[in-house]
DNA sequence: TTGAAAGCGCTAACAC
DNA sequence: GTGTTAGCGCTTTCAA
């Protein structure tokens, strides 16, 4: 006996003077069984507060109640709980209550292709994978596999695939025009180096505003894990070929690091030069000046995550990719008026 | 064949010419086998990265190297994901990562008592049961059923039992210190409504602590789904019944709701009273004044509580409870100066 | 030291 | 419509 409940399918089968196949079926609302035998089955397993086995079960239907979130950028990063940055804690949180909601157990794996992996991995129903890089051995592995897995962000390198929920551009596009102000002023783009969905679109999204303005695009970049100090080594060379009106930093530990040098350089922010993120956190809200930010819909992308997942689960053919919108916070760094 | 992997145990037993029985002993050291079937065993399994089912593994052994997660907390408000709260959301995403980072998996379940359970939930290894109410039925639950858990609080009413993880006083101590100033001033608590340790042991220290000043205590409550209103409730009876020079409000919402109802009321804080929270939150930090907080070390506390489910699951006798020291923050509103 | 076989709890094909 | 039975992949006696 599992440890998982004492009553088996069997107890619930002598009790109800049935085989335990009928039992299954019952419960399942599977096979040929009168009304009659299915409704007394019911009430029996209920009585007995019967709970098929989730592992017995697994094992012949391949499929547990349980999927799996891979955050990508973490496996990158090396460290799963990066200080300044708490949109990752947030999505896993999130994540794992809505699965939980909808009695789905949600668990958060380590790159599964390398090393330790939990016991568990392979064995659950579906993936969400965020923020997959190009070529990701991730994304490999289950479609080697056959696993269902739905994406967030996009597969950088395969466009036919779909089953994706991103961000609509629309945010960035506002903070873009709020850093140019008017008329065609210089705005620079500082993203990281990991290759995917979040980086390239995101500087695609910038080129093309460029070109719309007719401004000289100016692309920098900083790696994810040099945090707030990458950020201000950025500063140093933005400002060294020239101070732009406004810097547009991915990452919010990069933002954040770009207004620390900018300040320490004796640079006004915002009346010389704006800034603003694409990431927000507790860093970007309350340094001085709070830092212009993208506050992503954690809840709606999460939600549109696991709908993908589950009708992927299910066999169904998925929606297409889902955008979510996201909120530009307008803050004191990009405020024309002069700081307190 | 499961999903899980293409490569069974059968197909490793038929390359390395051994049975299937052999290939379990070779890979689990157990049985007596030769040792260089031993190796010849586990090198033909490595080469053909051969994993272990979990589900058919865990049908045999009960084991399954995931463990559950249960906020008793969340459970009692209903929602899982209370607006002006991070502490639970920290929780979460820390054990989810701790977990991960010890190839174990760890899930959030909602209360497994009642309803819908996820389907794995009675399969799991063991549960960390946060901050468990009187007579606790989930508790009870675990014990029926003989799943091995730890519990973050003190199980109230079950003194003898040892298996849990707390916060030392100290902090707490210190605020109220703090919040007392020099010589025997008067302090009010206010605390929850939920029957857990940690607002019995918060109220406990906080008798024990105006017993040894000679001040009368002041215990009032408002309901933690409450939040802020209950928060503004209370301190409009507190003020009612005569202003005390300190209040100690256990959530972070009913600190914010105080702060709020006594700036309505033209209080002063700090200057006329002070203000302090056990649970810190990006809300008390950044409120005007900033609230003076209790920081708990969420990652020590994590480690510790899956440090002693681990050992609870090994059958260890596990080392009794730990306390983990939490910081007092202090901030602008216990501060004595004027404010900006 | 090794292999054969039972069986964990369940589902699904197949008989009756 | 209902019961019997063969496994799912694995661990663990028990014989050889």
């Amino acid at each position: 006996m599992s440890r998982a409940s004492g009553v088996t399918i069997r107890d619930v089968a002598r009790r109800a003077g049935v085989s335990i196949a009928a039992v299954s079926m019952a419960l399942n609302g599977t096979g040929s069984l009168s009304e009659a035998t299915r409704i007394r089955v019911r009430a029996v397993a209920a009585e007995m507060d019967y709970q098929a086995d989730a592992l017995a079960r697994g094992l012949r239907r391949s499929s547990v109640g349980a999927v799996g979130i891979v955050m990508r950028a973490l496996d990158a990063l090396g460290e799963y709980q990066p200080r300044g940055v708490d949109v990752f804690a947030r999505y896993i949180a999130t994540m794992a209550t809505q699965a939980m909601e909808r009695g789905l157990s949600a668990m958060l794996v380590p790159d599964p292709t390398r090393g330790e992996r939990p016991p568990l991995a392979l064995s659950l129903d579906g993936y969400i994978v965020a923020q997959p890089v190009l070529d990701d051995p991730v994304v490999a592995l289950f479609e080697r596999r056959g696993i269902p897995y739905v994406t967030l962000g996009r597969d950088p390198g395969r466009p036919d695939f779909t089953d994706w929920v991103g961000e609509d551009p629309a945010a960035t596009i506002r903070a873009l025009d709020l850093l140019g102000g008017r008329g065609a002023r210089s705005v620079a783009l500082l993203r990281g180096t990991d290759v995917n969905d979040w980086n390239l679109e995101n500087e695609q999204i910038y080129r093309d505003w460029c070109a719309g303005r007719g401004v000289r695009p100016r692309v920098y970049t900083a790696a994810e894990r040099d945090g707030e100090s990458g950020g201000r080594r950025a500063a140093r060379v933005i400002s060294a070929e020239g101070l732009p009106d406004g810097i547009f930093a991915l990452t919010g530990r990069h933002a954040v690091g770009v207004l620390h040098e900018l300040q320490a350089q004796g640079v006004p922010v915002p009346t010389r030069t704006m800034i603003a993120t694409a990431s927000d956190s507790e860093h970007t809200r309350h340094s001085r000046p709070a830092i212009t930010a993208i506050e992503i819909d954690v809840d709606g992308t999460a939600r549109a995550l696991l709908d993908l997942l589950q009708a992927r689960i299910r066999g169904e053919r998925a929606p297409g990719p889902v955008l979510t919108s996201a909120r530009l916070r307008r803050r004191a760094s990009t405020r024309p008026a002069p700081q307190r």
